[in-house]
DNA sequence: CGTACTAGTCTTTTT
DNA sequence: GACTAGTACG
């Protein structure tokens, strides 16, 4: 029986078109998993093409490992030949051969996020820059984007066109690529950019591999950036197999550079494309369906598709409307607690879904005061820990003695009295002669004259000698063993906080573990592969679901996955759709925050529970939200009970109850005394967009005058209308004004922002 | 040279 | 509220 047999019509069809460039547009649930493996095996199988030829590329190695993994039990042979991987990854992987062609060293070190960050900021202090006019995070996140869209510090310097601050960050750009090539570093972006460059500056590497992928695919389609589109143009530029499968709908990653034209262009850029699209969703009920279908179609650039099931109507959704983000918590794992011990489902059935990682804490509290399981995905990458970065900067420092952040990171840590003078000699030295941080370090007697200093450097050269020399004998398990013997680090975790050396303890254990399963499955495991693999770990990718436990994440790691039920929490206006892209006069940015909606809407399988809080702390500040416009835009009839009900436009529209100005200061509620409530009548709320006035970064308001109403007055507002001034308060820029709307609840803001009239 | 306190920022999402 | 960077002091 042919692989593809037990497809639909749909995906027979996908499937089996494997010459030319083909578009799947593969709605929630439609299968695009099993289309995309099912129609591997047929080339393998069936057309007998090698598996050599094809090339899989995916976005997380959770799904990369899914993918070959389905593959596996498909095809019987040759499957480990088939390079199923990420975008970075396989440009890891083809840098790794040829980067000397572009001036660097073979086995160059990724730098994440934070070691970007480091380099900025050195860079700024050095350029004396002032970092109040210019935060080092916007050069990082502008270098990003210039790198997503192909553009070089001299294509950014030309189109400065000697404009002050165009220039600057021209030159930080230029200076940053200078710092990494001197680190032989390359950061995420530069691995597919560097790749583009490789394969336009050297044909005959490109063509090596045009002639290797005879077939290629793309996986999430629609989260490819320029760089990584151009990337695979050129990769598919010879012989045109190329099959993309994505869904406009679940274009989540635009503030990464996700261009979503990639996908709605497909057709223009490949004329004899053709598309196919797949709208049977196989995971979830018609009710959560239609929800999702409701609020995505408020979206204006899109291609049309409607998805549908015949798995039936199945269960109303449910709507939780509480006063604070405590109750909100502990109702959802009530539910979850009730359900389970009725035995309707097992924790691992349930997903608890945010738009932020600060939500996650109190959903997490709430999960341990109720003894339920729960693993959170995300928030503090585990790589990024301290503990974590501690040890993997001496791991690079003993592999690549080039990579002056990690060794200057740990040259004391553990405190061995090396002090910021002493390093920021030899760093000065360092950048006069062009010689790296650990070159210095080992000329250190030379620099800095006999002495103390002098000797405590040596002494850090040669235990880093001392692990290097014994590297090729020893496992990586026993050198991060031998790392933390040798330097006393534990000694040093338990005299800085005793509290919790033991879980950075366990942290570290956890990174053994990872390097002895690396060792295992890696045929001849080195250092330098073990530092990359775990340079490219998403959260996602080591998400266990045979666990038994309730999952919490953001909407954005949901992506890809499924199931039975689902809370959506957080359903506030201002939290989501966040304020930012309330406020913000680009429309696309709120569709942007849909399309986040509806991937949300169609993890869920069988059953959708969607929360929302009147009142919640948010930095510090209590906010007083309206349910999100998101919920209204789901019909009544698809809800438990009457629904979140929405005034009608005639009816006045009333304030919340907890929008007095006693409410304002009131601490919130503990929630630990709270019973657990029984979902919650919707009551009338209202329906349209509630905002905050975001404080523009750069925005000059160096002197605002004080406003000429106080505490009592009437005022009127472009966005809220008319309410009551509770407070006004000098903030360190500017006046704070607490206002109370009539209907959209208490707002503070900053007066010059407001444009306050008073009435 | 190391520590302790303070002020300022942050929050959208991540390979 | 939490974390971080920068500063003042021992």
């Amino acid at each position: 029986m042919s692989v593809l047999e037990i497809l639909n019509d749909k995906q027979k069809e996908a499937a089996g078109q494997l010459e030319g460039p083909v578009l799947i547009l593969a709605g929630a649930g439609s299968g695009k998993t099993r289309v995309l493996t099912n129609r591997t095996a047929y080339m393998i199988d069936e057309a007998g093409i090698s598996p050599w030829n094809i090339l899989a590329i995916t976005f997380t190695n959770k799904a990369a490992d899914e993918m070959r993994e389905r593959i596996d039990r498909l095809v019987g042979q040759g499957c480990e030949s088939i390079w199923v991987a990420t975008f970075h990854s396989t440009c890891v992987r083809i840098l790794r051969r040829h980067i000397d062609l572009l001036g660097f060293d073979n086995n160059f070190t990724i730098y994440d996020t934070d070691d970007s960050k480091s380099v900025i900021k050195e860079i700024l202090k050095r350029r004396e820059v002032d970092s109040k006019q210019y935060p080092d995070k916007r050069f990082l996140n502008w270098i990003s984007s210039c790198k997503n869209e192909l553009s070089s510090p001299e294509d950014e310097m030309e189109e400065a066109l000697g404009d002050y601050t165009d220039e600057l960050y021209a030159k930080v750009y230029k200076d940053y690529q200078d710092a990494l090539r001197k680190n032989n570093a390359l950061d995420f972006d530069d691995l597919i950019m560097k790749t583009v460059e490789l394969f336009k500056a050297f044909p005959e590497v490109l063509e090596n591999y045009q002639n290797r992928f005879l077939y290629i695919m793309v996986d999430e389609y629609q989260d490819t950036n320029t760089a990584q589109f151009e990337l695979i143009r050129l990769l598919a530029d010879k012989n045109k197999n190329i099959c993309v499968v994505g869904d406009d709908d679940q274009s989540i990653y635009k503030f990464r550079g996700a261009n979503i034209r990639n996908i709605l262009d497909f057709e223009k850029v490949y004329p004899n494309a053709k598309v196919i699209k797949l709208e049977q969703n196989y995971r979830s009920t018609q009710t959560i369906l239609d929800a999702a279908n409701s609020v995505i179609s408020n979206n204006s650039s899109r291609k049309p598709k409607s998805l549908w099931t015949d798995r039936g109507e199945g269960e109303k959704i449910r709507f939780i409307n509480t006063d604070t983000a405590y109750e909100e918590a502990e109702t959802i794992v009530d539910m979850i607690c009730r359900e389970k011990r009725a035995g309707k489902c097992e924790y691992r059935d349930n997903a608890i879904l945010y738009r932020t990682n600060a939500q996650s804490r109190i959903l997490e509290e709430k999960c341990i005061m109720a003894g339920i399981p729960y693993s959170v995905v995300g928030g503090v990458n585990f790589y990024s820990r301290k503990e974590i970065k501690d040890i993997l900067a001496y791991l690079k420092t003993i592999d690549n003695g080039k990579d002056d952040l990690a060794v200057r990171r740990i040259i004391n840590v553990p405190k061995r009295g090396i002090g910021a003078t002493t390093i920021g000699k030899l760093a000065d030295y360092g950048t006069e002669h062009g010689l790296n941080f650990y070159d210095c370090c080992i000329r250190a007697e030379e620099i800095l004259g006999h002495g103390k200093a002098a000797d405590k450097i040596s002494e850090f050269v040669s235990l880093i000698g001392l692990f290097k020399s014994k590297l090729e004998f020893i496992t990586i398990e026993q050198l991060i063993n031998d790392i933390v013997d040798r330097t006393d680090y534990e000694e040093m975790l338990t005299e800085s906080d005793p509290d919790d050396a033991a879980e950075r303890m366990e942290n570290i254990g956890e990174l053994i573990n990872k390097a002895v399963s690396f060792e295992e499955q890696t045929d001849e495991p080195t250092l330098s592969q073990f530092l990359e693999e775990v340079a490219l770990v998403a959260d996602i990718d080591n998400v266990d679901e045979n666990a038994d436990k309730v999952m919490l994440m953001t909407l954005h790691s949901a992506k890809g996955l499924e199931f039975p039920n689902v809370y959506l929490a957080g359903m506030e206006d201002g939290l989501f759709p966040g304020f930012m892209s309330i406020c913000s006069d680009d429309e696309t940015e709120i569709e942007e925050e849909r399309r986040l909606c509806y991937v949300g809407i169609t993890r869920a399988m069988n059953r959708l529970t969607i929360s929302a809080a009147r009142s919640r702390m948010i930095r510090g500040e209590t906010q007083y939200n309206a349910v999100s416009r998101f919920v209204k835009e789901i019909p009544d009839e698809l809800f438990e009970g009457r629904g979140p009900v929405r005034p009608s436009k005639e009816e006045p529209v009333r304030k919340f109850e907890y929008s007095t100005p006693g409410a304002a200061t009131r601490k919130t509620a503990p929630a630990t005394s709270t019973p657990s409530r029984p979902v919650v009548a919707p009551k009338p709320f209202i329906a349209r967009a509630t905002a905050f006035t975001s404080l523009k970064k750069g925005a000059d308001i160096a002197s605002a005058a004080a406003p000429d109403y106080g505490p009592g007055d009437r005022v009127s507002h472009m966005k809220f209308g008319a309410g009551t001034v509770l407070n006004v308060e000098k903030g360190a820029r500017d006046y704070e004004v607490t206002v109370d709307f009539d209907g959209f609840g208490t707002k503070k803001m900053f007066a010059a922002f407001a444009k306050l009239s008073k009435i």
